[in-house]
DNA sequence: ATAGCTTGCGTACCATGGTACGGAGTCAAG
DNA sequence: CTTGACTCCGTACCATGGTACGCAAGCTAT
């Protein structure tokens, strides 16, 4: 249950030095207080892993830390967290079709390209000085 | 058909600092060597236009600077082209994937919030310090 | 008790993709 | 000929998300 630094990054998949770049961040609770300082071990709970893979879950959904500070804002109400949710899904949506309209130019340029096989591609080579 | 360096720039829809901090990372020309220099007018041709464009197309299909300049070195040849086109290919459709799972994940905890309606987020707030 | 690992803390550094700024030269219009 | 717009060039700065380093204190095993 109560866990090291090293231990929770671990846990997480995440290393140290970016567990401790969350705490200044305000993202992580600091050491738990009073309980064995300094050198001491057994600092994080469960609670804390929680959160740290609530983090890297949301950050995969594209959310900045910044974004997941104001997210983990402890007067966060229900529908506030919706409303954010809904408009990076909305935001999310939009990152995949620019995604799947640039995989479709690169396949444009691919099969181009493959029009022929030897000597430069035409595609690139048509922006070669004059 | 010859242009300044701005109106390269709004024709391709970027800003006169980014056209020539593209320069400095040797994926543009310079400045056309022996014409009006100084401060001449009229350096750019529509290959530069095409070529800067190029650039941003690229760019939006996840290749990174470095990725682009290597892409557009002058002995590219067909088929290391389509490799590279290939290989990113697979990586947008990873990030695709990626993406639409980050997705569900954010519609799961916006679904799971809209079951109530006052005080805190439930997912949220189970990190907050017990 | 002493070596060696770990902890917290602060500060510095990194890559990526720009953006901004100051200086000096030059051109075209009034 | 002066003014203003535009050029080139170099350097500095910005945000984002880490990564690395060095220090002193403290735990753990020998």
């Amino acid at each position: 249950m109560a866990m090291t630094i090293s231990e929770l990054a671990r846990n997480a998949g995440v290393g140290v030095e970016t567990v401790r770049f969350y705490q200044r961040r305000g993202l992580l609770f600091d050491p738990r207080p009073g309980q064995l300082r300094g050198g001491g071990r057994h600092h994080y709970a469960e609670e804390d892993l929680k959160r740290l893979r609530f983090i890297r879950s949301a950050q995969r959904a594209g959310f900045t830390l910044a974004e997941i500070a104001d997210l983990l804002a402890p007067d966060r109400v229900r529908s506030e967290v919706r409303a954010i949710a809904a408009a990076r899904i909305e935001n999310l949506d939009r990152q995949i079709a620019e995604m799947q309209a640039a995989r479709g130019w690169l396949h444009e340029l691919a099969s181009e390209c493959a029009k022929g096989e030897a000597g430069p591609c035409p595609i690139i080579a048509a922006f070669e000085s004059p």
